[in-house]
DNA sequence: TTTTTTTATGTATAATTATACGGATATTAT
DNA sequence: ATAATATCCGTATAATTATACATAAAAAAA
């Protein structure tokens, strides 16, 4: 229908412009040819995860809100014992140190490279497991 | 004053609850012995960054936004040609990632450690000028 | 100390946002 | 195709949130 171009559209908006109201907001899209209500905008904007943020000093805008804590994992393979995640350049060494952090029984340890990250898994533990927690721990929700 | 323990004790709360209303916050906290209003809470919310995040099937909750792009560079000093960046730990090398891929004149290179970052400042460039502009790019707005 | 400025916060209310309901249209199953 | 179900979205309004204004109290300046 037009949701999916009008819901690429508000991203667009949003990232380029301070809005600060839905009504602020229906009124652009209503000049870019797009006749939606607020009642539709705030369920698109929900379904966007499209936040309203305040800054310490009194002004709101709307923003997309940035998957999870931001050092994306990108993918996460299990070969046996061996975790090997790959992320986002430069971070696999920020990565291994929240693993490190965790200190989980089922890792013996992590090598980092630049954007690939290796876990060893002790013997006994269930790589998959493992894998699924570590998800779930360092990617958050 | 009341305000500093106030608001620990709301990001507190936001992280183990799921909080959908500052009136609900607000009856948590009198419960926990702490008279505030809701216009109190709206303030607080706005100066922790607390947002209010939809999820795709109708259900919203309050959330502390994790800072900038998540890899928060926690200071920046300059000593003559240099800058010297503090990370959090493991993320100097995704910040130099971050800075390299900027191409700026003024940047000669970088070197990071785990939490340390050095970029050197190309002579006729001033270095507080680009510390300034790579706070901007690389923190966000 | 006395004055001035800043900060914290309540009250009342304006502004904004979410949603119950209903209708239309599209999708899926039988 | 027909029925059953799901999706989209407007209207009207309830629910929620932000803020103008006022006050007290703390902090800074004189």
């Amino acid at each position: 229908m037009n949701k999916q171009k009008r819901q690429r559209e508000i991203l667009q908006l949003i990232n380029n412009e301070v809005i600060s109201s839905q009504e602020t907001l229906r009124k652009k899209l209503i000049n870019l040819g797009y006749s939606v209500t607020q009642a539709t905008l705030s369920r698109d904007l929900r379904e966007l995860t499209i936040i309203k943020k305040g800054s310490r000093k009194g002004e709101y805008k709307y923003a997309k809100l940035e998957s999870s804590k931001g050092f994306s994992i990108l993918r996460c393979d299990v070969s046996k014992n061996i975790l090997v995640f790959q992320t986002e350049p430069g971070l696999a060494p920020a990565v291994a140190y929240k693993v490190d952090a965790l200190k989980l029984d089922g890792v013996l340890g992590t090598v980092a490279g630049e954007n690939t990250l290796l876990a060893v898994v002790a013997e006994g533990y269930d790589a998959q497991d493992i894998r699924m927690e570590l998800w779930r721990l360092i990617q958050g929700t």
